[in-house]
DNA sequence: CGCAAAATTAAACAAATGTTTGATTTAATT
DNA sequence: AATTAAATCAAACATTTGTTTAATTTTGCG
């Protein structure tokens, strides 16, 4: 599906309310009236409430897992090098769509919504089947350990990283860092995550540290 | 506060609720119906809706930093044994409180009601002190590295954790478990998740592996 | 222009929402 | 048994909810 500039700027203005009051938490008018639309527009865009939020997941879970896919296709670089790129890469990814990950984050708590659901799982299927085929590729290159829990790995990632970007402040306020500019803090805190997944994933991995 | 039986059975009632359809998604008439009570008993009890989901946080939230506490104060235990054993307990916890933690990170997101998330802040930097301490016990006994990030290493212990218990099925399918029986398949996942997370945590903090 | 399709609008719709009321029943205490 | 407080109830409350209608305006095209 491809939308018009019109209903992206609807489906831009309910990520913003979604991520700030929840799917069941935000009206239709609060959509509307933050998008500057009459409320009948989401019904004749959309057809429904559920459908912009259908809408909203279709259209940011796009090229996703392609992206990874050709990401790791690239034949330049090593097992250990292609696992440091996707931490890297994921890491960039929620930290700049931080809105939508946490509407993806309440909609894979509830699992109201059946056709998001099975989009996020078949999601889920194809990025662990690449993620898989690579670790395998390290291990017959005898780079990576034969035993190798693929769900928890990536479990490990997901979570880490949501858990540091769904409240930064805290990160912040812990180590003392109010004075420290907000690029600055993001940038230092991307780094900071991503080495440390790194790290965490070569014990998993590899032989050595 | 203390909570006679009947209040607390429409907070568990709640609690249900609240983790299948989220809290603006539960009204309170279904709360009452399914606890078997007048509607007007929860506002009756709890003054509001927004007094019963927060009667549920302090009632689910209680002791849990007390406990934490105690456990870590068991001098016969090496800090490295102490770490194993924060591992386990809230692997056990979350486990067994998944409908709570369900609701927990849904608050965590939207961050609506100051009180719940006071109170989930100050829990966090109480339970951080305590594994502060406990950390650099441990860095003073040699035993543990001088370059600890306790908010990342935390992150990974809740985020992991998380990400794994929210969708236990995933885990099943992926790993073509559908025939093992629930039970088995639940202590199996528990002790997996918890021998993965303090695997990751000796990378971390220990010298060797 | 003329016309048809698309876009936009204000208004209305029934249903559901959280909360309150005021009466009635139950329980506990004297 | 009498009295008082607590608990329970059906009903009503004013809003808000998502969706639809029917009329109007705008747009694109021959």
């Amino acid at each position: 599906m491809t939308y018009s500039d019109k209903q992206l700027q609807i489906i831009t203005t309910a990520e913003t309310l979604f991520s700030g009051k929840g799917y069941d938490g935000t009206s239709v008018r609060d959509i509307a009236e933050a998008a500057g639309v009459n409320i009948a527009m989401i019904s004749y865009y959309f057809g429904s409430k559920e459908g912009l939020i259908q809408a909203l997941f279709e259209e940011r879970t796009r090229d996703v897992v392609l992206k990874v896919e050709s990401l790791l296709k690239n034949d330049a670089l090593s097992p250990i090098e292609k696992i440091e790129w996707l931490v890297d890469d994921y890491v960039q990814r929620i930290a700049t769509k931080i809105q939508f990950h946490k509407i993806m984050v309440c909609e894979q708590m509830l699992q109201k919504n059946t056709v998001i659901t099975t989009l996020l799982t078949e999601l889920k299927k194809r990025n662990a089947e690449v993620v898989s085929k690579l670790i395998k590729d390290g291990q017959e290159k005898g780079a990576f350990r034969p035993d190798v829990d693929l769900v928890l790995l990536m479990n490990t990632l997901i979570g880490t990283v949501t858990q540091t970007f769904i409240n930064t402040d805290y990160y912040r306020s812990y180590n003392h860092l109010e004075s420290v500019d907000e690029t600055t803090f993001q940038d230092d805190l991307k780094a900071g995550v991503s080495t440390h997944i790194k790290t965490l994933f070569k014990a998993i991995l590899t032989y050595e540290s």
